[in-house]
DNA sequence: TTAGGGTTACAA
DNA sequence: TTGTAACCCTAA
C-alpha cells in the first residue's frame, strides 16, 4: 500500500461515465476494452474503475456512507433491452442518481401529507414510494404510470386525488433529474430510424412514456 | 472477474 | 484530527 495515490483526472471520470452508460455498471473489464475509452483507461485497472465508481455514488448521494453508495451500484444495473423491432427507446430524457428511503405502508391521508417533506431530505413521501413501487415493479425498460399506480393503490391508501399527484410527481421527478423519463415510439423500424434521424417527430398517441430509476446502459 | 470490506495516503 | 479518495485483499 505504499503505491502513490494516482488522482483521477476528469477525463478519466468522464470515460468512466461514458462506459458505464454504454455497458452497464459491473462490466469493468468490458468498459477498460472498450476501444473508446481504453486509451483514456489506460493506466487504471477493472478494480480501479470498481473503485472510483463507488466512490463517485458517494460523493453523488453526499451522504458519505459506503452503504449507499452500494444500493445505487446495484440499482444502476437493469438495462432496457431494444428486442422488439415495433417498438424502441428513443429517447432518454433526464439521468441522475438518487437515494431509497423506507417507504412503509401507510393509512389513508391527505394529499397534503402525502406530498409533505419527510426530513431534512428534500423527498416527500410520495417520491418515496414512487421510487420504490418502480424499483420493485423492476421492469427492464422502466414502469409505465398506470403501472406505478396500480403498484402504489395495492401497496398503500393513496388519496382519492393520487391519480392527479402522480402524474405531477412523475413529472417533477423526471424533470429534477431522479427519474429517467424514457419515450417509446411504438413504430415500424422505418419510422424509428427517421426518428433518430430527426426527420419525424411521432405524435402524442404514438409514444408512451415510461419511468425508469437508475442509469441505462 | 467482480463485489465488498479494510487500509492507507492525502488534504482541509 | 477527520473525512475522502485511492488502493489492497479476499470470497464467490
Amino acid at each position: 500500500m505504499g503505491a502513490p495515490k494516482q488522482r483521477w483526472t476528469s477525463e478519466e471520470e468522464a470515460a468512466l461515465r461514458t462506459g458505464v452508460a454504454k455497458h452497464g455498471v459491473g462490466n469493468w473489464r468490458t468498459i477498460l476494452n472498450d476501444p473508446e475509452l481504453s486509451s483514456v483507461l489506460r493506466y487504471r485497472s477493472n478494480v480501479d474503475l470498481k473503485d472510483k465508481w463507488r466512490n463517485m455514488n458517494v460523493t453523488v448521494t453526499a451522504s458519505g456512507s459506503r452503504d449507499k453508495a452500494r444500493t445505487a451500484v446495484k440499482r444502476t444495473r437493469a438495462a432496457p433491452k431494444n428486442n422488439d423491432h415495433s417498438a424502441a427507446i428513443i429517447t432518454v430524457t433526464s439521468d441522475a442518481d438518487d437515494e431509497i428511503v423506507d417507504a412503509k405502508p401507510i393509512a389513508s391521508v391527505s394529499a397534503e401529507a402525502w406530498n409533505a417533506s419527510t426530513s431534512k431530505k428534500s423527498h416527500s413521501r410520495l417520491d418515496n414510494i414512487i421510487m420504490e413501487a418502480i424499483k420493485n415493479l423492476n421492469e427492464p425498460t422502466g414502469s409505465h404510470r398506470t403501472t406505478i399506480a396500480n403498484y402504489i393503490e395495492e401497496q398503500y391508501w393513496p388519496p382519492s386525488d393520487f391519480d392527479h399527484l402522480l402524474s405531477a410527481k412523475l413529472k417533477d421527478l423526471a424533470s429534477s433529474g431522479k427519474l429517467i423519463k424514457v419515450i417509446v415510439i411504438l413504430a415500424p423500424y422505418s419510422i424509428l430510424m427517421l426518428c433518430l434521424c430527426k426527420k419525424y417527430k411521432p405524435f402524442k398517441s404514438e409514444t408512451t412514456r415510461w419511468y425508469h430509476v437508475g442509469k441505462f446502459n
